[in-house]
RNA sequence: GCCCGGAUGGCGGAACUGGUAGACGCAAGGGACUUAAAAUCCCUCGGCGGAAACGCUGUGCGGGUUCGACCCCCGCUCCGGGCACCA
């Protein structure tokens, strides 16, 4: 094997042969297996696990190439690396791949995973595969639905209605992405709103430490995801006033409003509630009126979720018959039903004050309601015919009863107070983020554990009985309806708490459940007793390095946080757990033509194909020298062309000057015997470069320690052609050459160990340390400083590295370029930033 | 609409904390080698003017702060991501 390898690289480069060898050495060698019992600092790199869509795409390698170079780099340093590899497998793309294809969604998603798994092979990750895992596997679900059980003990799982996006004419729930322009995207029916009983997750008790200890992320994630966390979490702090109603109904005495704004209580001169609102078909039930409003809250709530929420949506409304009474004055105040009531937000009600909210002073405007003035700012008066706008800023309160003339900011805590001990309020924290609904009406997913028994009602399954199995055995249906309902085998069971006949949960789990929490499992992935082994988790976490696409900002990363935390307070997690990723990497999108590649729209780079033609290495190199990680880039074919090039000249230097090289034990280790000014050059941009990929590596700006190492291989190119062949001379050239392979070695790392074999070392690359640089190897006696007249670029100036400031100043003054530039003028002031630049400020004398 | 980003040559992008804008690469043009092609090597390459030296101008648009602004502030435009059942 060896024999046909060394006369290989005397020739050109194939990549394909080379990638093959090392990719077979490391799997037989289990390079990349890794313990958990080890004495080196660990380091724990992830990348979001892919959903097996059918094929790697380019984002994908983009993902997974700047977590290789993490790991690789790591393992370089010393850390005992965790880099692992899984599959995000339940989901909605493989029922319908199921319907198109006539095939089983469990069939069609392990061919995917089969495929996808030797892409990723082939591109040369260093993943532990020992550890890999597929969400849709009992064994991984089980612990899933244990922790559902234990979940629903301590009370954070709980059952209400929620509208569901409904065909009628397929009768089956759509998924968001399955509503085109409101219409079914199967059979086009107008999409309805339906209320369905789900299970929910109850985030919002975990509101607040999602939102504190955002603080302990700062510096390990970017500022722009937390702020996106903090936004979506959307703490406020408010009151919550009963609106008593005139007539009670339904044995409700009255209508709870939140509002942020108290002190304007006494501007109430309506209220709206949401057309979701439970209250509304009791309240209108005898109002003679009772069809407009059932008409109205049919339209709404059928509209668009987005445009409902548009700031230029006209404010609509219709009023119930119905009043309630103001909590301090007893007036009446007529209820109403308006369209931009949130339901899910607050309580679904508002009070309404038009003269100090825009929206509620549109909607009086509009439908004829008064406008009561009660905040006036500082020396005016507002009339509520005159006002054009609603008044939002601050001032003293008027026709406010006991709180007139106050300053209103600091009277919202009085007025609460005296709801408070009037019994029709209360001071409280609202949070935007609402509980996780966790219910879908599908098949492909992990089975709610829980049953419904005649006898009993609703009992969860016992522990012992995990898993429920997803049964295989079903028909897939054409109108996409989940046929778990249908499958007598599964839905008929015995309920766990009588014996008695019971019908079993047909919902399954969101799947981003499943993605909750997997990085845990990973440390210990084929456990069976057990979903974790405690002493796994405390050394695997939290995960040092997580990296992901930027779409995931919110949804996956704030679950995940929140079953950090739940999982830590059921005590599967240690203690003092409270954050899963320490730091955070968000890669840009790979665009096409300025839009979005995505699953759902198919891939349009197919990386396998540019593995045929340039080999993963290449494919590798190109990804992470297009853009820096974190922006988005737009893919274009011809520029892989150069990465190819410069694989191809970096092998083709060793291969030519192979007679100059010595192997090293290690790179840059040579103090001062450069014998001339070349090989001084030459080790200078070594060990700069050295300095600089460390440093971009450690910040992942691979696209420029990639160019750093391009540009010290052109260093050589030209170095070569002069250089001698004194042993001094050889040393320094084959210290060049160890540090482009050391150096590129995590980006390209096949090509890397195959010219590092032929350089003759014994010890694989992979295993070899992370170069150091030595200072006095890079430093200079001459710098080059700018010259500016006013801010201008002017010349340059050489000068001694150790000028003083008095005497580069002179030097500057004295300078040809900038006695031109300042001929005529007054030299006002000099400013001097040592080392770079001096700038000439001057200017005409006034006259 | 709301929340979060982005905009730099013909193209992908660099410029780290306000200090020489355009590193590195692609494309293009010119040249060398070759019977030829491929591969490779060398040179040019933001715009305008100039033979050159050099000058003016230039980082989406309009203002501002500063000795100095791609970078900071104010006001816009356009593009991208997310918006809770795509994952």
């Amino acid at each position: 094997m060896d024999k046909r390898y060394t006369r290989m690289s005397q020739e050109r480069y194939h990549p394909q042969s080379v990638e093959e060898k090392w990719q077979a050495r490391w799997l037989a060698q289990n390079t990349f297996t890794v313990s958990n019992n080890d004495a080196r600092p660990k380091y724990y790199v992830l990348e979001m696990f892919p959903y097996p869509s059918g094929n790697i795409h380019i984002g994908h390698v983009r993902n997974y190439s700047i977590g290789d170079v993490v790991a690789r780099v790591k393992r370089m340093q010393g850390f005992n690396v965790l880099h692992p590899m899984g599959w995000d497998a339940f989901g909605l793309p493989a029922e319908n791949a199921a319907i198109k294809h006539r095939t089983h969604p469990a069939a069609w998603t392990y061919a995917n995973i089969a495929n996808m798994r030797s892409q990723l092979q082939r591109l040369g990750y260093s993943y532990d595969w020992s550890r890999e895992i597929a969400t849709c596997r009992p064994e991984y679900y089980r612990f899933e639905q244990f922790f559902f059980l234990r979940l629903q003990e301590k009370g954070l799982v709980y059952r209400k209605k929620a509208s569901q996006n409904w065909c009628p004419s397929c009768h089956t729930v759509l998924a968001n992405e399955q509503v085109i322009d409101g219409l079914c995207w199967r059979c086009e029916s107008r999409v309805e709103q339906k209320d369905l009983t789900q299970w929910f997750l109850k985030i919002t008790a975990y509101g607040d430490e999602l939102l504190n200890d955002l603080a302990l992320l700062e510096g390990g994630w970017p500022d722009r995801i937390i702020t996106m966390q903090r936004n979506w979490i959307g703490r406020s702090t408010g009151a919550l006033v009963t609106f008593p109603l005139e007539s009670p109904v339904a044995g409700v005495t009255g209508i709870e409003v939140f509002t942020t704004r108290p002190d304007t209580l006494f501007g109430v001169t309506f209220m709206t509630i949401a057309p979701e609102h439970a209250l509304v078909e009791p309240l209108i039930k005898d109002y003679e009126k009772a069809g407009d409003v059932r008409a109205f809250v049919t339209r709404i709530r059928n509209m668009d979720r987005l445009d409902r929420q548009a700031e230029t949506l006209e404010k609509e409304g219709v009023f119930t018959g119905a009043y309630t009474l103001h909590p301090f004055t007893g007036e009446r105040v007529p209820l109403w039903l308006g369209n931009f009531v949130l339901a899910d937000y607050g309580t679904g009600a508002v009070m309404g004050v038009p003269a100090h909210d825009q929206r509620d002073f549109d909607f009086a405007r509009k439908y004829r309601l008064p406008i009561r003035v009660v905040i006036c700012p500082e020396g005016e008066s507002l009339a509520p015919e005159t006002m054009e706008a609603a008044f939002t800023g601050e001032g003293r309160m008027i026709n406010s009863g006991p709180f007139d003339g106050a300053e209103n900011m600091p009277s919202k805590e009085a007025v609460t107070e005296k709801l408070e001990k009037e019994g029709n309020g209360k001071a409280t924290i609202q949070f935007r983020l609402r509980d996780w609904n966790i219910s879908r009406q599908r098949y492909w997913g992990a089975p709610i554990p829980v049953v419904y028994c005649e006898q009993c009602g609703l009992v969860p399954e016992k522990e012992e009985n995990l898993p429920i199995v997803l049964p295989l055995d079903v028909k897939t249906r054409d109108d996409g309806r989940s046929p778990l309902p249908e499958t007598d085998t599964f839905v008929n069971c015995v309920c766990p708490a009588c014996g008695g006949k019971a019908r079993r949960e047909t919902d399954t789990m969101d799947t981003f459940v499943e993605s909750s929490w997997y990085f845990a499992r990973h440390t210990d992935a084929r456990k069976t007793d057990a979903p974790f082994d405690a002493q796994a988790l405390r050394y695997w976490l939290p995960v040092d390095q997580y990296i992901g696409g930027v779409e995931h900002a919110i949804l996956h990363l704030l679950y995940a946080r929140f079953f950090t935390k739940i999982l830590r307070d059921l005590g599967f997690f240690p203690p003092e757990l409270s954050e899963p990723f320490a730091h955070l990497l968000t890669q840009g999108m790979v665009l096409k033509d300025g839009g979005k590649m995505s699953k759902s729209k198919g891939n349009v780079v197919d990386p396998t194909k540019m593995m045929d033609k340039f080999g993963a290495d290449t494919v590798r190199l190109f990804c992470l020298f297009a853009a820096s990680p974190e922006r988005d880039f737009d893919w274009d074919d011809s520029g892989i062309e150069g990465s190819s090039r410069f694989l191809r000249r970096v092998w083709r230097l060793l291969v030519e000057e192979k007679a100059r090289i010595i192997p090293l034990d290690a790179c840059g280790a040579f103090a001062s015997d450069a014998v001339n000014d070349l090989a001084r050059d030459l080790r200078r941009k070594e060990h700069l470069t050295v300095k600089k990929v460390g440093e971009d590596m450690g910040r992942f700006q691979f696209n420029t320690a990639i160019a750093a190492i391009m540009e010290l291989v052109n260093a050589m190119y030209l170095a070569r052609e002069k250089l001698g062949y004194s042993a001094k001379e050889r040393r320094i050239f084959s210290s060049a050459v160890a540090t482009v392979l050391t150096l590129l070695s995590p980006v390209a790392p096949h090509i890397c160990e195959e010219l590092w074999e032929v350089c003759g070392h014994k010890r694989q690359l992979v295993n070899a340390p992370w170069p150091t640089w030595d200072a006095a190897a890079t430093a200079r006696d001459m710098l080059t400083v700018a010259l500016q007249v006013n801010g201008r670029l002017r010349g340059t100036l050489e000068v001694d590295a150790g000028v003083d400031k008095v005497a580069l100043e002179e030097a500057a003054l004295a300078n040809q370029a900038v006695r031109r530039h300042t001929a005529g003028l007054t030299v006002r002031g000099v400013v001097v930033v040592p080392g770079k630049l001096v700038n000439i400020v001057a200017g005409r004398v006034c006259p």
